[in-house]
RNA sequence: GGGGAUGUAGCUCAGUUGGGAGAGCGCCGCCUUUGCAAGGCGGAUGCCAGGGGUUCGAGUCCCCUCAUCUCCA
């Protein structure tokens, strides 16, 4: 290895070959995996090509090669606890493959493979081994093709294939479907690279647990389709699919024992060496941290290129987890602040010309990772505090041990790792319960994980549909694509009743009033995607003999387009002619709130920023429903700003460019595409008002001609869907105008009512609530100095009852609250033996308050009990204080006698 | 999608079985001081997140909604 190659240039000669080979390069997609909702990440190159293998997709080439964006956050090789620990695992990383869609296989795959080692990465021949397939359990043929190629190889040292099972050597995609043995290039980096020399009895070997053999390069040869558990069937196009870790391949040809140590993630091991200020003996001796940090930074850069934010829901929160993973690793090595994003920086420089989304998003990784590690630190703050009263307690009871049950607590309801509780807990001699804890959290994972039972949806046949669609192509109804669908330039499409399904099962005839589904030979309806809901409409027969009314849209299976209905009227056969029209005005509704959709996303990018992006959409025809990442709440200023911007564009007239280009030019281009949506190879773009690239996006929905057509937006709602996604709602042409016309006349009769012009309402409104404030002062002091006044006068009223001081009044002018007042007056009046109760009349409902001076309270009185038995004829209850109480009753018919009972109740309690 | 927590003055938060809405900081005014730091006195600020219910009475109990935090999938 004389040559010192970058880890770019690896990746570049690697991709530089097999075009050379007549593959064509594909640009890696997104992590976030497009129309596969089984899976969180993009997790190995084949994700992209998965559809192809299955037979459900086509590429317009059969040899390709790519640098795939991956990610392993769980599973049984990766678990997000073990990254850092060791030099070789990784949550993000690079796949590095060449492909074969039916095009060449073994001996092309093995020679290439052999040759870009040897020649172009110039790796020693006598250091590679190969493995090939031999089944363990003898069912499937061993592949002696691949033993052969390998073996035929210029320089192949003899007797370095070997044979292994299908653990190692057989690939599968599912429990059914394309699989096929895998051969394995791996390369023995001699004996100085083994890490278990120490252990007794260790021998290095291939598949081995020490790290002098490493796995380089996986070829996997897609040759059966597995039927079931036992049989496998031959396909008829067999596939190559090879994959090699970039990080490995480059820690290997730049001769380190870690993946840390490749100029891929030394940079980043630096600057965080640089801000701990640690020697390189202390980076040595907290290498994990490092590791950890590293690791993260890289993975969470590029979620967030991808549109990834941190948050609190499904790959959101792996974001998250990430990120605070790593700033709680940083604090082992004494960083405190926020640091993450310098760290980040350096991936950016780093990968970008290889992955320009890094720089195109620049400021949203770094401000997204900076917010969640300031976030991360005021939730363990408030944690911390929270912890630290428990250890108090605990202390104070002379415990020593924080219940699981507790720590857990602080983790899911506080989000406090136990790593750090038991830490804080340690500084104080105490420790945690850790199996209680485990116990508690597979509790949580229970209680949580309880209600999801209920995902599967209805498995429809799917069969039947296939069947029809043969069926219907034989007899020469459809053509080989199917049912055509255009739904961009007519409303009105002709032709037969090919077929009509009612539960499930195709039928000749409907009758009035039965739900069915109708297939045609073409169809202008548009189907539900992108948000955009599907078109409504009817089906008539030619001759008006019957009518269906269509609902809903559905594509059931590739190929089949299905109408779905309730016949109005009349009993359509199979056969008829047949006229589909597309309800045309609420088509025109979707169509505005669509292109308005479009303005909107524009505008919340410009005002807010381009980390603000979709994240959900739905058009209807009544409304349209954007949800985008942004990680705090939209000001009222901002929305306005952007509601003004969209009808500045609407005014503007915009004329709507709709084009069909490649997907790789339009992505090129600067297109929006969305992430977790799959485009096919070429795409239909839709770009309004070209000449300032004011909006150009990836778009199968239906849209205005020009911008004008919308006729007025308007923002209806700003609110919060998930942490870090906002969701605004806003409305377009007739629903604007009803909007309009709605709050006109709500504030014509407001104005009317109160006097004022509708232009002048926020300043009448202000004026009357500051005249209410004044006058509900003004008449909670004149009842207080009329109450005060006529309690003055009442006190002559006083009794004395075995040497105390008793009243019991109703006051006519009081309300409740000032009967709190007159007690106090009470008080002074009588500071000792004295006992009042004080009624008034609240809403026509009798109110009581009780009040007995301290000493007699000392001598067993209690206004408590006084009022409950003054409230009790009266139909109510009450209770208090000791030396104050209160009730309320709801007949005040016997009010007077009730509170001539003090009296008697104070004699009784009382005695002289 | 589900579990847990929180929401009280501008800010940070108290508020016992349901029974008179509070503290600290900040703010305003006055006083003290040559000035500053500070100190003293006085004051304002609250639909107790919103809605419904139970109750004589709800910040407090129950239900719903919203917002924020958090964990699981």
């Amino acid at each position: 290895m004389t040559r010192q190659l970058t880890g770019a240039q690896i990746r570049q000669l690697f991709i530089d070959y097999f075009e050379e080979v007549g593959h064509t390069f594909v640009q890696s997609t997104s992590l976030v995996p497009g129309g596969d909702q089984t899976l969180l990440f993009t997790n190995a190159g084949m994700v992209q090509f998965k559809d192809v293998f299955l037979g459900t997709d086509k590429r317009p080439y059969t040899r390709a090669a790519n640098s795939q964006k991956c990610m392993r956050v769980a599973g049984k090789h990766n678990d997000l606890d073990d990254v850092g620990r060791d030099d070789t695992h990784h949550t993000f990383f690079e796949m590095l493959g060449n492909w074969s869609f039916g095009d060449y296989y073994k001996p092309e795959a093995i020679q290439w493979a052999w040759d870009l080692i040897t020649n172009v990465l110039e790796i020693p021949k006598e250091h590679l081994w190969a493995t090939c397939f031999r089944d363990d359990k003898g069912n499937i043929p061993e592949d002696s093709e691949a033993a052969a190629a390998w073996q035929a190889q210029p320089g192949f040292p003899a007797g370095h294939v070997l044979f292994c099972g299908r653990k190692d050597n057989f690939w599968e995609m599912a429990e059914t479907g394309p699989c096929g043995p895998c051969s394995e290039l791996h390369i023995d980096r001699g004996v100085e690279f083994c890490d278990m020399q120490a252990v007794p009895g260790h021998v290095c070997v291939v598949n081995g647990d020490c790290k002098r053999y490493l796995e380089l390069w996986n070829l996997v040869f897609i040759q059966y389709n597995r039927l079931d558990a036992e049989r496998l069937e031959p396909l008829p196009a067999r596939h190559v699919d090879t994959g090699m870790g970039l990080d490995r391949i480059v820690a290997v040809l730049q001769n380190v024992d870690s993946n840390y140590r490749t100029d891929l993630f030394w940079p980043l091991i630096e600057t965080t060496q640089a801000l701990t200020g640690h020697t390189d003996a202390e980076r040595e001796a907290n290498f994990t941290p490092y590791r950890v940090i590293a690791d993260h930074a890289r993975a969470a850069s590029f979620l967030v290129a991808d549109g990834v934010v941190p948050g609190n829901l499904g790959r959101n929160y792996i974001t998250r987890m990430i990120i605070r993973r790593a700033y709680r690793f940083g604090g082992k090595i004494g960083l405190q602040e926020p640091f993450l994003a310098k760290v980040a920086e350096k991936v950016i420089d780093g990968y970008s010309a290889a992955y320009p989304e890094l720089q195109r998003n620049r400021s949203a990784i770094l401000t997204a990772i900076t917010r969640e590690e300031e976030q991360f630190q005021r939730t363990l703050d408030r944690a911390t505090a929270y912890l630290e009263n428990l250890l108090d307690d605990l202390q104070q009871a002379g415990q020593h041990i924080l219940s699981g049950e507790k720590a857990a607590d602080l983790y899911t309801t506080y989000g406090m790792p136990l790593e750090i509780t038991r830490d804080i807990a340690r500084e104080r001699g105490l420790d945690v319960d850790e199996a209680g804890f485990k116990q508690a959290m597979e509790e949580h994972r229970l209680a949580s994980g309880a209600g999801k039972a209920m995902g599967a949806q209805g498995g429809e046949d799917v069969d039947v549909y296939r069947n029809l669609l043969i069926h219907l192509q034989q007899n020469g109804g459809l053509g080989a694509e199917g049912v055509a669908y255009d739904p961009y330039t007519r409303l009105e499409v002709s032709g037969p009743l090919l077929a009509l399904i009612s539960q499930g099962q195709p039928i000749s005839e409907a009758q009035t009033g039965e739900k069915v589904e109708v297939i045609l030979p073409d169809t202008c309806f548009y189907i539900e995607s992108g948000g955009q809901v599907s078109d409504n409409g009817i089906i008539q027969a030619a001759d008006g003999a019957w009518e269906i009314q269509v609902s809903e849209m559905r594509k059931p299976a590739a190929g089949v387009i299905v109408h779905v209905g309730r016949v109005a009227q009349g009993s359509p056969q199979v056969g008829e002619q047949a006229v589909a029209r597309v309800d045309a005005a609420r088509r025109r509704d979707i169509m505005r709130n669509h292109t308005a959709t479009h303005l909107l996303h524009a505008e919340l990018r410009a005002e807010l920023g381009d980390h603000a992006r979709q994240a959900g959409s739905l058009v209807a025809p009544d409304r349209l429903r954007f949800d985008f990442t942004h990680p705090e709440a939209v000001t009222a200023e901002q929305l306005a700003r952007i509601e003004a911007g969209i009808n500045r564009s609407i005014l503007g007239n915009y004329h709507l460019s709709i084009v069909s280009k490649p997907l790789q030019q339009a992505i090129h281009e600067g297109a929006m595409a969305l992430f977790g949506e799959k485009y096919a190879e070429t795409v239909r773009t839709i770009t309004i008002n070209p000449q300032e690239a004011y909006s150009y996006e990836l778009c199968g929905g239906t849209h205005v001609d020009e911008t004008g057509d919308i006729g007025l937006c308007l923002i209806t709602s700003e609110s919060s869907v998930a942490a870090g996604i906002r969701r605004i709602e806003a409305v377009t042409g007739r629903g604007a105008y009803e909007l309009v016309q709605r709050r006109f006349q709500a504030m014509e009769r407001t104005a009317s009512l109160l006097g004022a012009t509708p232009d002048g309402l926020p300043e009448k409104a202000a004026s009357l609530l500051e005249e209410l404030s004044q006058s509900r002062k003004q008449i909670t002091s004149l009842r207080q100095s009329l109450v005060a006044e006529e309690f003055e006068q009442t006190l002559s009223r006083t009794t004395l009852v075995n040497g105390v001081n008793v009243l019991s009044v109703a006051l006519t002018n009081a309300d409740p609250d000032s009967l709190h007042q007159m007690a106090d007056r009470f008080r002074q009046h009588f500071p000792t033996a004295g006992v009042a109760v004080l009624a008034c009349l609240s809403s026509g409902r009798p109110a009581l308050l009780a009040v007995v001076t301290d000493d007699l309270v000392k001598r067993g009185l209690h206004a408590g009990e006084l009022v409950k038995h003054v409230a009790a004829p009266l139909g109510g209850s009450g209770g208090g204080r000791p030396n104050l109480a209160q009730a309320g009753g709801k007949d005040a018919s016997h009010l007077s006698q009730a509170l001539d009972s003090v009296a008697a109740w104070v004699a009784e309690k009382i005695h002289a």
